[in-house]
DNA sequence: GCATCAAATGCAATAATGTTGCGTTACTTA
DNA sequence: TAAGTAACGCAACATTATTGCATTTGATGC
């Protein structure tokens, strides 16, 4: 079942409330970690949905827009947004082994202060982190 | 021309010094930004030398094994290393507008140490750090 | 509820990107 | 300079992503 939440959140937008959308929500927030959308195809169909892996791809374009979902930037896999995004600011913890990802709560941005003064000559409009190893499941 | 230093390097290698990978570093070496393996193959052509692509993806796995390209996270493009790779580490600089890298040479890793702090159930083995932004030239 | 209209979907075709197997070429070395 | 093998190129194919268009379906007003 698709929880309410997420239901709220695609209402407020300004898309229509459709029957694939509602599917590729919910696998979304089942999965424990992104999905490219032709996982998100599969997992639909072992559910007994069919969906066309090109609305997979139209309804993470409409998604990502809303900040509903967040795309990774090393794959195409896609993740629920908790939190509404930053545009620009991610950082997210990658388990080598299992693959999940957790979104990192980082709040100390001196550390960019300081690379935007030992870079000067560059306008820093966004950053990207990503830290790898093993989960404390997989550790 | 092929740079000797890159060519040394190369000699360096237990990799034969072939024809195709002389062409394959000189484009990278000349390029002011990361390149995909079609983006060679193109160049190589404008260049009235013809590789096939299965070629440079063969010679980029290679040319990866011995530290002399290193691939982008984001994108499946290359880029000569100019220092020698830290394996797990990688700063990066990417211009939304030319789309040029720059390696950024960042040594302050207490930003690191603070956040292996707070997230003490995970164990980090490396990480992947990019900024975007304009660079001089296009800011 | 029901008709209307546009947004969204699914299908089909195609483009772009990666990969594998295998016969041929061309580096290296002795 | 001959021999052996690493590397190349071709062809076929797998995977991933995109576009156009006819059809469906959700939202809205009556």
């Amino acid at each position: 079942m698709l929880n309410n939440d997420l239901l709220e959140r695609l209402k407020l937008t300004k898309l229509r409330v459709t029957l694939p959308r509602r599917i590729v929500l919910e696998i979304l927030d089942e999965a424990d970690k992104p999905l490219n959308p032709y996982e998100i195809v599969d997992i639909a169909q072992a559910k007994g949905k069919k969906i066309d892996v090109v609305t997979v791809y139209r309804i993470m374009d409409a998604f990502e827009d809303f900040d509903i979902v967040h795309k990774l930037k090393g794959s195409n896999k896609f993740m629920i947004c908790s939190t509404p995004c930053d545009d620009h600011c991610h950082h997210q913890f990658i388990c080598d082994s299992c693959g999940s990802v957790d979104d990192l709560h980082i709040d100390d941005h001196g550390f960019l202060k300081k690379i935007a003064e030992k870079y000067s000559q560059i306008e820093i409009s966004g950053h990207y982190f990503e830290l790898s190893g093993l989960c404390k499941k997989c550790k």
